[in-house]
RNA sequence: GGCCCCAUCGUCUAGAGGCCUAGGACACCGGGUUUUCAACCCGGCGACAGGGGUUCGAGUCCCCUUGGGGCUACCA
């Protein structure tokens, strides 16, 4: 039974709007309609859903498709590639929906309205104070053209509704909830064109679903409601009804939604906590107005993103990553959040969880989707991570490190491509870029800038016979002649031998010595990368400086 | 409030009526390894929300309750 038609291409897309950064549910939205068109051998598109001109910002479709770049989810049209059914940025398509809205009225399917703003809330008002829906009341007759034009020669508000006129139940196929039906009843004549003349999100994705010939679409639990509004139209219009699965929500730890307020959130939340800061200090690093700062620390309104985390980074606050970028910026893998959300809402069903790409698009199918609502879970996406920093080949870790290092501006860019592999080879374990970075960072700043940890001094050289030690091995050092890891680990062994200690002793010294801290990748190929001299000199520096405090 | 969706360990989930003494992964706890932090190895704790049905038999099907989530815009 296998009637392989050879015509039936399956089509399906991500339609973000461009009001900010790609965020972790967008993605992952993106990521299951790229695998379902990659599995089925079809096309996977991107369009810009920029009608509501208000809310655009200029650089967010750019940064959109950098992000998506960056997961590795590539599109086979879109608003930079083209395509045959262009152009892919709906602001382009206004005279598209004009005809499909003239249509309607037309045909006596849509209808003229001039409310004000004003009047509409009241509605809503009066309709919730009564307990029933907010159904806007249908004119028994439709304004003509000639009442159209007196609206707009008087300035009101012209809109434009669709009648709905269904009395059965209008019905929606979802592929992973099954049928969903409800009672137009509770329906009200929704607006397809907005008094700016630009169409309403119903009526952008319907006609562009049709023209682009998209035949699945995976979207969030919560446009379930809209698919019968979607369908309204798509009947009323003639079209094709394309096969819907609408996935579940993915939940923050605190509850809700996962959403980008999260950060602004928790920002406000640490500012409070902290009590007394210097709120001059951090507008400016904000680069807002101290009064801007107090609106948002008393009000909804939140400041931009960027503003959000300059304020941060200058409060030594971590945020929860919520858009791709903060995940980059916190040393996270595409790979790991490719794989991390393909499991969000689905599974293989075999067991399996590290899985590659090929492999995630092998085994992906809609019929493995969820219903239930997923939290999303740090710690896991943490450990996947730590995977996939051993699993990954030597060349693409490489890449994704320096790509890192230059995007946060890090000394350690400054290693070539050799010493940069042996720094993540030396650590490997990490659970996240940034952590190498840190663990680092020591060998790449000048030998006198070294921050020292003023607790591990204490501790380790302060302390007991831990001075001493370090000029112990700072002199038995400098008589190496060869500079291997193997050879300075004999000489580290047989000079913890010869004093009777444990090598402990020995290494954490120095440790503290050439970087400042208790904690490096293993001693012997620290000691190594730094080279002698530098070491040598380190050790001597720290002798220097903390002799007094020694006696 | 109305409408809609959902419900297995702390978290992500396996489970399509007997294979379930409910399996895996992350987290957690205990132990081991160890030059630090990790990583790694071994072991352990831990769930079918509650109540009614249906059935020889229910985590799996139905109903109710409870709980969670979504929508209810000239936002998408």
């Amino acid at each position: 039974m296998t009637q392989k038609t050879g015509i039936f291409m399956i089509v399906t897309r991500f339609a973000p709007s461009p009001t900010g950064y790609l965020h972790i549910g967008g993605a992952r939205t993106a990521l299951f309609n790229w695998l379902l068109a990659r599995k089925r051998g079809g096309k996977f598109l991107l369009r810009i859903e920029d009608t509501d001109t208000k809310r655009n910002t200029p650089t967010a479709a750019q940064q959109v498709m950098d992000d998506m770049r960056w997961l590795g989810i590539d599109w086979d049209e879109g608003p930079d590639i083209g395509g045959p059914n262009g152009p892919y940025k709906q602001s382009d398509r206004r005279d598209i929906y004009d005809r499909y809205i003239q249509q309607l009225i037309d045909e006596q399917k849509a209808y003229y309205c001039f409310d004000t703003p004003e009047e509409l809330a009241d509605m809503r008002v009066a309709a919730e104070k009564e307990k029933r829906n907010n159904i806007y009341p249908r004119p028994d007759m439709f304004p003509d053209a000639a009442v159209v034009e007196k609206a707009r020669a008087e300035g009101k508000p012209v809109t434009v509704r669709l009648a709905i006129t269904q009395t059965e139940p209008i019905v929606i196929q979802d592929e992973v909830r099954g049928t969903i039906s409800i009672d137009p009843a509770e329906l009200s004549d929704f607006i397809i064109q907005k008094s700016d003349g630009f169409p309403t999100y119903h009526m952008a994705v319907v006609i562009d679903d049709e023209l682009m010939g998209v035949t699945h679409i995976i979207r969030g639990q919560e446009h379930l409601l809209n698919t019968h509004n979607h369908q309204l139209l798509q009947k009323a219009l003639g079209f094709r009804i394309p096969i819907y699965a609408h996935m579940s929500v993915t939940v923050s730890e605190s509850g809700g939604k996962l959403s980008k307020r999260e950060r602004p959130k928790m920002l406000k939340k640490a500012i409070k906590a902290m009590g007394k800061v210097d709120k001059d200090a951090m507008a400016k690093a904000g680069g807002v107005t101290p009064e801007e700062l107090e609106t948002f620390l008393k009000g909804k309104t939140a400041p931009d993103m960027p503003a959000v985390d300059a304020m941060a980074a200058y409060m030594g606050v971590h945020l929860p990553e919520i858009n791709i970028v903060d995940f980059f910026r916190s040393g996270y893998l595409p790979e790991t959040l490719v794989n991390f959300l393909a499991l969000l809402g689905w599974n293989p069903g075999d067991g399996r969880e590290i899985m590659t790409r090929d492999e995630l698009i092998e085994a992906f199918d809609l019929s493995r989707i969820n219903k239930s609502n997923s939290l999303f879970d740090r710690q896991k996406l943490t450990a996947f991570n730590t995977e996939y920093i051993k699993l990954l080949p030597p060349e693409t870790r490489l890449r994704h490190f320096r790509a890192y290092l230059e995007e946060i501006g890090s000394p350690v860019a400054a290693a070539d491509d050799e010493l940069l592999g042996r720094i993540i080879r030396i650590n490997e374990g990490a659970r996240t870029l940034e952590q190498i970075e840190q663990k680092t960072r020591f060998a790449f700043v000048p030998d006198d800038e070294i921050e020292y940890d003023s607790k591990a001094v204490k501790k380790v050289l302060l302390k007991g016979d831990g001075f001493a030690m370090l000029r112990a091995v700072g002199d038995a050092l400098a008589t190496l002649d060869e500079l291997t890891p193997e050879a300075i680990e004999t000489l580290l062994r047989s000079l913890a031998e010869e004093k009777q200690v444990g090598l402990g002793k020995i290494a954490q010294p120095l440790r503290v010595a050439i970087c400042g801290n208790t904690v490096s990748p293993p001693i012997f190929d620290t000691v190594d990368i730094l080279g002698m001299n530098t070491v040598l000199k380190r050790i001597e520096n720290t002798l220097t400086k903390f002799q007094q405090e020694k006696d």
